[in-house]
DNA sequence: TGATTTTATGTTATAAAATTACAAAAAAAA
DNA sequence: TTTTTTTTGTAATTTTATAACATAAAATCA
């Protein structure tokens, strides 16, 4: 589909003038849309029907198809890949990097994502006696801010940072009570206990982490969120961000369910 | 920045004939990027110039270049644009919709960030006595997962959710210290006071928030971002995610000054 | 209202760009 | 080496886009 990836592959294919082009192409892609056939030719140091052949090799029908191509190329192509950040690299380079991974990391959590697991979560939430969020690590940051929304709603929130009181809490809570667990890997041992008692308790669990994890086994419903982590810079950056779309995603579910006076209050409250 | 969308937005501003092209454009753009300029004029019922003169209207160079805005425009469908949720959206379009403004509103961060701020600030916080993040309401969570962070590279980083005591803090603190106030608004008023008080006590204040604001004037540095926030939901979700992405940027920044040695002792840390 | 200016549109001419047809050169096969 | 095939380039042609000019329509003003 890519053009360019395409004619990466394809270079072998290519006769030795062919290959001239390609190179120029694929070094300054983004110059090449607003080039004519000529200036392209004189940079690859190849005549103008040449450039022309090249086009009709990939299957396009001359070369201004084949800019339009490129062109399709360039504005999603290849839109935001997981770069990691090098040794070397500039505080212009690692800045754009991280940008471009988060998004990258953005687009993939989204494909993962199932619309009604968040449904029937919103459901419960809306219908629940007392809400509870846990995290532990990096995710604790990730409660915290979903406490400070549901906070608003004007519902009853729970939220501590200490394992022990997060223990206790689920120790005392009761049929009607949410209790939203937030791990990226799902393995944290402690988390996947504060999910037992808290079943044994009756309250309904909700895991926000990944599929086929040991804490997703013992909740009564799992957010499944798969998100790509740079483990070089071994720091939980993507998958936070992730978790709090997440949320945020929760947090507009609950509202829209409360309809339109609901988010009349909101406003006035803020 | 989407052509489709300039064209139906500048619908006023064209002429009768313009207006013509435009219809047709719009109709079958898919049609329109694999036709000549006299086939388009044609189905226009209009003459040539007048859809070249369209295409000057937009700033583009000629027809030509229109055609590569429209296929980009086309390509995948508008990548990321900030669609604002409605009423009646179910979970699977409110879900989407909430990570492609997500990833839009990053975009749109991504263009404000200055390199050139981040590399300073990142000096400053290596060579920190001791580094305080602090915010409030929805960037407080911010603030919670920088220290998260932070303290993995074993400098001592303080936080205080309690104004109170952020302020305590401040008064306390002296020559060599790093105080990162967080806020999206940069209008909250005991923020900046804060940043008054910790610059008389000789601390460093630095400010992630809007450029011109009245906390940014009151840092001694700024690391200015400007993110798109969806206000018909009233709360903050892009905003958090920017800033997010910028205590990433800092944490990354850090790591790589301090070089290869400390990032092995990250990893066994882990 | 009618005259005058401005703006919009079209016609013709020109220039630019892309493609075709053909020829020469290079490479491969005999 | 010679022949054949493939690759590449030159020149001609066609297509496409733009510029320059002219006319028509609309708007402004006396």
């Amino acid at each position: 589909m890519n053009i360019l990836e395409k004619i990466s592959q394809h270079k072998g294919a290519f006769s030795k003038s062919e290959r001239k082009v390609a190179e120029v192409i694929l070094a300054n892609p983004q110059q090449t849309i607003h080039s004519s056939i000529a200036t392209l030719a004189k940079m690859s140091d190849v005549s103008e029907p040449t450039v022309n052949r090249f086009c009709r090799r990939l299957d396009t029908k001359g070369f201004p198809d084949f800019k339009l191509h490129l062109a399709q190329s360039l504005a999603n192509g290849t839109p935001y890949v997981n770069r990691h950040v090098e040794e070397d690299d500039g505080p212009e380079e690692y800045t754009n990097k991280i940008f471009e991974s988060t998004m990258a990391a953005l687009e993939v959590a989204k494909q993962s994502v199932d619309a009604q697991s968040i449904n029937r979560v919103v459901d419960l939430l809306t219908q629940a006696k007392k809400i509870s969020f846990f995290g532990l690590g990096a995710s604790s940051s990730v409660a915290h801010d979903a406490v400070n929304k549901f906070f608003r709603f004007n519902v009853p929130v729970v939220y501590f940072e200490d394992i022990l009181m997060q223990r206790m809490s689920c120790m005392n809570s009761s049929d009607g009570d949410v209790v939203v667990l937030i791990s990226y890997t799902g393995r944290t041992k402690s988390l996947v206990e504060i999910a037992q008692i808290a079943k044994k308790n009756d309250a309904t669990v909700v895991g926000i982490t990944t599929h086929n994890s040991p804490l997703a086994a013992e909740c009564n419903f799992v957010l499944g969120l798969e998100v790509p982590e740079d483990t070089d810079m071994y720091m939980p950056m993507a998958s936070r961000i992730a978790q709090l779309t997440m949320i945020d995603i929760l947090a507009t579910g609950f509202t829209l369910r409360r309809g339109t006076k609901f988010r009349e209050n909101l406003k006035r409250v803020k």
